[in-house]
DNA sequence: CTATAAACCTACTTTGTCAATAGGAATAAT
DNA sequence: ATTATTCCTATTGACAAAGTAGGTTTATAG
């Protein structure tokens, strides 16, 4: 299973954000209830979000979080690259990655750049938009 | 980092196989030797595919391996998900898998479905044939 | 028939990441 | 002053990834 539960949650997390910020900021605790997760697991979570500009924050009674841009501009792969780090395939294909020692003579270099492409031009087409709303039966795969 | 070395390790030496099976089988420590992995290490990804019947074993003096089958026919989504199990980003798609308890009103499970479906297709076109004489330069990525 | 080269087998170790927990400090509204 | 929230540092337990170690069996060659 390549994504951990750190991508997983970063995006329900997000997902409920959107769909219960109306005015008001959004609470921890509140999503944490409403999606099952450990408070506390969560808040390592968000923290990174925050850090990463992706969420604003609110202090003391009353706060919470909200997104700081409109859920079409939070790119899927953007939010799981912060949490996961590179989504690359395998390791020497990571952004400023040490290449492997043999690459000249590499006979599956160009399978893992391809991989590498189809995942991120995946990802990179899905929005929190896109999720917002979204439920399994809703949507026809194909 | 998605793959782990034994998909990738196992990859290798099956392509080093196709590449010096004539006639004559090719042993393990030849292979270690030519890809620089130690040849015990290698010793237990082998074994796998032996007993999945990707390879044919010849003992003792002047045996070692050869594929069974022409490398066309070894794709290489069948070959990684031999060494690594299900290739699925996520642990609910995999097969014969326990859904998640929140499956009903999940966001992100379409996400998944497609992100598996299109990882799917891309290992499964490839086959050992296709990377057999590749090279980092000698193909074009797109 | 003996030496050698190979596959085969079982067990162990080391290292690191994932997932989560624990306990509090700072901050803002009521 | 109380309460509800975010923020911060540290620690834990479980597990898998990657590799090591030491031997047993089987086939070929001389
Ligand atoms: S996997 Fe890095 S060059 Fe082959
Ligand atoms: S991830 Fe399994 S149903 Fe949502």
């Amino acid at each position: 299973m390549m994504i951990s539960t750190k991508g997983r949650y970063a995006l329900r997390f997000l997902v409920d954000v959107a769909e219960h910020q109306a005015e008001s900021f959004v609470p921890l605790r509140d999503v944490a209830e409403r999606q099952g997760i450990s408070e506390k697991y969560l808040e390592i979570i968000v923290k990174e979000l925050v850090k990463g500009g992706e969420l604003e924050a609110m202090r003391g009674k009353g706060g919470g979080y909200r997104l700081n841009r409109p859920p079409e501009e939070y790119s899927v792969r953007s939010v799981l690259e912060r949490m996961e780090g590179p989504l690359a395939p395998v390791a020497c294909l990571g952004p400023g990655q040490k290449p492997c020692p043999r690459q000249a003579d590499c006979r599956t270099l160009t399978l893992w750049q391809g991989l590498d492409r189809v995942i991120s031009d995946y990802l990179a087409e899905f929005t929190l938009a896109d999720l917002c709303g979204e439920r399994p039966e809703s949507a026809v795969t194909r």
